[in-house]
DNA sequence: TGGCGGCGGTAATATTATAACGTTCGGCAT
DNA sequence: ATGCCGAACGTTATAATATTACCGCCGCCA
């Protein structure tokens, strides 16, 4: 993500706390515009390592905390199949997202909207749904 | 699973891997039996478990090849939101299946079909998708 | 002022997964 | 038969991912 844009997506994420009652605080934060300024999922560990210069140094924890609340508020996702995380890039309305992660540049984009292919079991009530589509973008198309 | 549809699964997984020029080994014969028998998705380290037994315990990676065999045979699912496997119920075919785990009882229900009806981005192509699904299945709906 | 709750630091450990190398064994061309 | 090759598995070690438990700080406010 660009500088520029990455002040205004940070700026936007300090609001959409606010509208919460949460607070973005400075860990919180920079681990957000970690997140936001890779080119493609990253790595808890890797944060872990970008947030060390400094004498203190973060410990796992502090990194697993911090994107705990940014995915409960919305801010970032998971990629279950990559154990990584990548930026939300649109509606900060959690509920999860559909992602399309191009194994060849890294490049992870997302939709948000109709729900399912219906075929669901019988009664079966979905309360979360994991959807990771992997392939090649428009870019690295062969 | 029930120990007579256990038995004609583990024939069935067998002819499958012939079928495909494949050996179902005896210990990735155990391990399916084992994925199959149990009523939920099973960690590695469990199957490590259950393995044990013996004087030659199972180490780490005979387990993680036996399931990477079964996973590129189609008999086994990975669930990457659990880092845990299921057995496959239906064809075969690999390509992934979306899956519907309960929360509460932890039965899973595969299913295979339409790939994604979604709205991919302009010229992606997939290669791989992970669909799991995770909420209250008609039993244990409150 | 004192308690309470959110936040983050710290140490330790649990859990999940792989790397690297050796041994065995069966097929198969010579 | 002999020797080679590759697949499968054993073994040791270690990497990578994630959590538990406990503590202190600080702002809020009754």
């Amino acid at each position: 993500m660009k500088s520029d844009s990455l002040s205004r997506a940070l700026e936007a994420a300090e609001a959409h706390c606010m509208e919460r009652g949460e607070k973005l605080t400075p860990v919180r934060r920079r681990v957000l515009e970690l997140v936001l300024s890779a080119d493609g999922p990253v790595k808890a560990y890797d944060l872990l390592e970008a947030l060390k210069p400094g004498p203190g140094a973060a410990k796992p924890p502090t990194v697993y905390r911090a994107l705990d609340f940014l995915m409960t508020s919305g801010l970032v996702h998971k990629v279950e199949a990559l154990n990584a995380f990548v930026g939300c890039t649109h509606a900060h309305d959690d509920g999860g997202a559909e992602l399309f992660i191009c194994s060849d540049c890294g490049s992870v984009d997302e939709r948000h909207g109709a729900p399912e292919p219906m075929h669901a079991p019988d009664g079966f009530v979905i309360e979360r749904s994991v959807v990771e589509h992997f392939g090649h973008c428009a870019n690295c198309k062969h």
